[in-house]
DNA sequence: ATAGGGTTAG
């Protein structure tokens, strides 16, 4: 038996039994003997099969025309979008009844001509016609295609009035409208207030209104209700909750769903087989997506879009490109759907070549006209790190919508090119376009990576005042920015608000306070995290294992360190190992951390090396510390910290020859340092300073007031530590020279600047010197300030003489 | 003769 699919099932067994019938009448056409009855039928059965010329001609060719035959007529062209046509009889017609006015209506809802259709709405009443179920409908589903909350509200207000407010279609269409207006807060309350004999339509509206507003979980709730209630579910139903699942990756729950689909006998409606494909290949089983598609009677292009989707998301980029293939092949039509998958492919194989063909045969088959390809070839040559050509296909866009922006945006930020990122963030919000959850997790990750707090916190201002609704992805970055720029506070704070909690939540949290030199909490939150269930992956690690190193808890990371691979399955990566040689470096063990990396499975790399040097250089261990530098000079040949560092070591141990014959190497080489300075942010504006830089506009109260600092801390007990000083002069330049590094130069400008009570936040490239943080923890106590630094390794919080790093850094 | 719910992209 031929397996045919519902949607074309229910269409042939109309059309059939029409055609009979129809074919019937065309026979007799011209036959004046005709009842009015039989052509009334005929022209509603022409009609439906949307044979309007052959309609027209009956139409015009009927002697007698009734109120049926007129409004069939104006539905007729209402329903295939010949609205002038349909606008043309209804002037004409002789009597005009809510059919009548609501045939019309409903043409123009379909075509989306929203003040057309308010015009009627309105002018019906004008007219002494009420508005009924079918009106309502109608320009519900024109307020919910369209978007349009205002006029929504307004028909809510109207439905109120008219006391439609329990009307099962009515209901329905209020309830999706509020959905896709993305107010699912008001289409759940409708939804509940009716009573229990809600029917499938209603449920399913809930259902899916509850899936395209993000609420993956609810909308699963919603449709288990539904099926415990014994509600039918039908080939409208099962998509949504498929969705749903897919969104979730609740794999389970979706072969179960496709149990009852089989048991339904929906399993034949290409949107449930899409579904399906969809569901499984989000999931993970592109096996049982296979096996879905490869049932199918049609070749339905969004299966095989889902299809290619899903093998890209598991890395079978080879996959996707033969099913893509294979689409030709099979001389299927593509659609604007299947470039931005098979696109995709490319941005993650950098594969240039084929990228430039498939865009030629976009520009061919003339898809370069449709904004979501362009946006896809955006996002493909921008993750390609080819932000040229992104720009270039951004630029020509007519009608660059948020993913456009996104795309450009995202790109510029994992090409590290934050501060550009920002900048085409700005001239988004300037061009009109809303931010969305992407593009704001994406911008406050740039924010993170430049550490630039007040920019993050308008960023998060303005997604609060959006009224957009929390993501996990915008709040996990709203951490991690917080964190990152020293406020710990407040990500905790953003962390307490989040419903939901994942590992990046967790991990972000952990890294964060173990940044800013609270390394015990960070185990706290770790304990936390496992008993809440979550389970820890290889990042999470780098950030515990940092933070014991900081806080010196050489136990604790002895022991997380062993059950990351024991317990968790996690195979230690270099990361790890850095960390426990620093630890062990820290608390003296020198032989331990040169013992575990040689045990390690994996090739030290650079972060390893130089965690055994800063150990070496700390225990004066040279013949060492000599090893690692050499590691170093080969791995990162551009660095000058080992150059220095090695040196520096010689020069302890009086070995002057070779300190000096380091220094000649290094210079012969060409490496040089590279140079330290601090900035500070003060009202949108950096101001960044050099050690003894005398080019800011206030240089002269900057050095006035770094002589009220030094005299006013050396009453309370500062030494200059003259050791950190590196010019060759003698013990009073020396000590001048320290009182102008460039991060003293940047904490005198912020006490000038940043009124008390608020703390000043300085920042430098590289780590801040010995000196230089003795004299902030006399400043932060002298001048009552809290000081927060964030050098190249962490964040120091400087607070009534106290350092948060425990003067280890 | 007029009304309500569904799949794929960043």
């Amino acid at each position: 038996m031929i397996k045919l699919s519902f949607k074309y099932l229910n269409f042939s067994f109309k059309s059939c039994h029409r055609c009979i019938h129809v074919r019937c009448i065309h026979f007799h056409f011209g036959n004046s003997s005709q009842s009015k009855l039989d052509c009334n039928r005929a022209l509603n059965e022409l009609s439906k099969l949307s044979r309007i010329n052959e309609a027209r001609k009956l139409f015009d060719k009927m002697s007698e025309r009734d109120e049926f035959t007129w409004n069939t007529m104006i539905a007729a062209y209402a329903n295939s979008g010949k609205l002038t046509e349909a606008m043309v009889l209804f002037k004409d017609t002789p009597m005009k009844s809510s059919v009548t006015w609501n045939s019309l209506i409903s043409g123009y809802c379909r075509r989306g001509m929203e003040i057309e259709a308010f015009d009627l709405f309105w002018g019906m009443q004008f007219e002494g016609q009420r508005p009924n179920q079918y009106t309502m409908g109608s320009i519900l589903r024109l307020c919910s295609t369209l978007g349009l909350l205002q006029r929504g509200k307004q028909v809510h207000g109207y439905v109120i009035k008219t006391q439609f407010e329990s009307n099962d279609y009515v209901v329905t269409g209020l309830v999706d409208m509020y959905a896709k207006c993305n107010c699912i807060l008001e289409a759940e309350y409708l939804f509940k207030m009716m009573p229990d004999t809600k029917n499938h339509v209603m449920w399913t509206a809930m259902v899916a209104g509850y899936s395209q507003n993000g609420e993956a979980f609810k909308a699963i709730e919603c449709y288990r209700d539904m099926v415990v209630e014994g509600v039918e579910c039908n080939q409208f139903t099962f998509p949504s909750v498929l969705t749903a699942c897919a969104a979730v990756q609740a794999g389970n729950f979706g072969a179960q769903v496709h149990g009852c689909i089989i048991r339904s006998g929906f399993e034949a409606n290409v949107f449930v087989q899409s579904a399906l494909v969809d569901m499984y290949a989000k999931c993970r089983d592109l096996d049982s997506a296979m096996r879905v598609l490869e049932n199918m009677e049609v070749d339905d292009v969004v299966s095989w879009n889902s299809m290619i989707v899903g093998c890209v998301r598991q890395g079978c980029e080879e996959e996707a490109l033969s099913l893509f293939q294979k689409m030709h092949a099979r001389d299927m039509k593509l659609d604007d759907f299947t470039y931005p998958s098979v696109l995709n492919c490319f941005a993650s194989m950098k594969d240039m070549k084929n990228a430039m063909s498939v865009q030629c045969l976009i520009v061919k088959t003339g898809f370069q006209a449709y904004k979501l390809v362009n946006n896809a070839l955006v996002d493909m040559y921008a993750k390609q790190g080819n932000l040229d050509c992104a720009f270039q296909v951004f630029n020509h866009m007519p009608n660059k919508d948020v993913v456009s922006w996104t795309s450009l945006v995202t790109g510029y930020a994992h090409n590290g090119r934050h501060e550009a990122a920002l900048k085409l963030f700005c001239d988004m919000r300037i061009a009109g376009i809303c931010p969305d959850h992407i593009v704001l997790a994406s911008i406050l990750s740039a924010c993170s990576e430049l550490t630039i707090l007040e920019f993050g916190q308008q960023v998060h201002a303005n997604f609060v005042k959006s009224g957009l609704q929390s993501s996990i992805s915008v709040d996990n970055s709203l951490v991690t920015m917080y964190a990152r720029c020293g406020c710990i506070e407040e990500a905790s704070r953003v962390f307490d608000s989040m419903q939901i909690q994942d590992v990046i939540t967790w991990t972000a949290l952990i890294v964060g306070y173990a940044q800013n030199g609270k390394g015990k909490d960070s185990v706290r939150f770790y304990d936390q995290m496992i008993a809440s269930g979550t389970k820890p992956d290889f990042i999470t690690f780098i950030g515990l294992l940092f933070a014991c190193s900081h806080a010196g808890l050489w136990e604790s990371g002895r022991f997380y360190f062993a059950s990351m691979e024991k317990v968790y399955g996690i195979k230690p990566g270099p990361e790890h190992y850095a960390c426990m040689i620093d630890l062990l470096g820290r608390s003296g063990k020198l032989v331990e951390a040169e013992t575990l990396l040689y045990q390690m499975d994996v090739e030290p790399d650079a972060t390893v090396w130089k965690a055994l040097l800063a150990a070496c250089r700390v225990h004066g261990n040279l013949e060492l510390g000599e090893r690692a530098a050499k590691n170093l000079f080969e791995l990162e040949p551009t660095n000058a910290v080992p150059y220095i560092m090695l040196s520096n070591m010689y020069s302890a141990s009086g070995k002057w020859e070779d300190a000096a014959r380091i220094r000649r190497m290094m210079k012969s080489r060409g490496i040089t340092k590279e140079p330290g300075f601090s900035w500070i942010e003060i009202n949108g504006k950096v101001h960044s300073f050099m050690s003894e830089d005398r080019g800011h506009p206030r240089t002269a109260d900057i050095y006035t007031k770094i002589d009220e600092i030094m005299l006013l801390i050396k009453e309370a007990g500062y030494v200059p530590e003259i050791s950190f000083a590196l010019h060759n002069t003698d013990e009073e330049g020396k000590e001048l020279g320290l009182a102008y590094h460039s991060e003293k130069l940047a904490i005198a400008f912020g006490l000038l600047n940043v009124p008390l009570g608020a703390p000043i936040r300085i920042f430098k490239n590289l780590r801040v010197c010995g000196d230089c943080h003795t004299a902030v923890k006399y400043i932060s106590r002298v001048f009552l300030r809290h000081i927060i630094l964030r050098d190249s390794n962490c964040f120091h919080h400087f607070k009534q003489g106290h350092c948060s790093c425990g003067d280890y850094w």
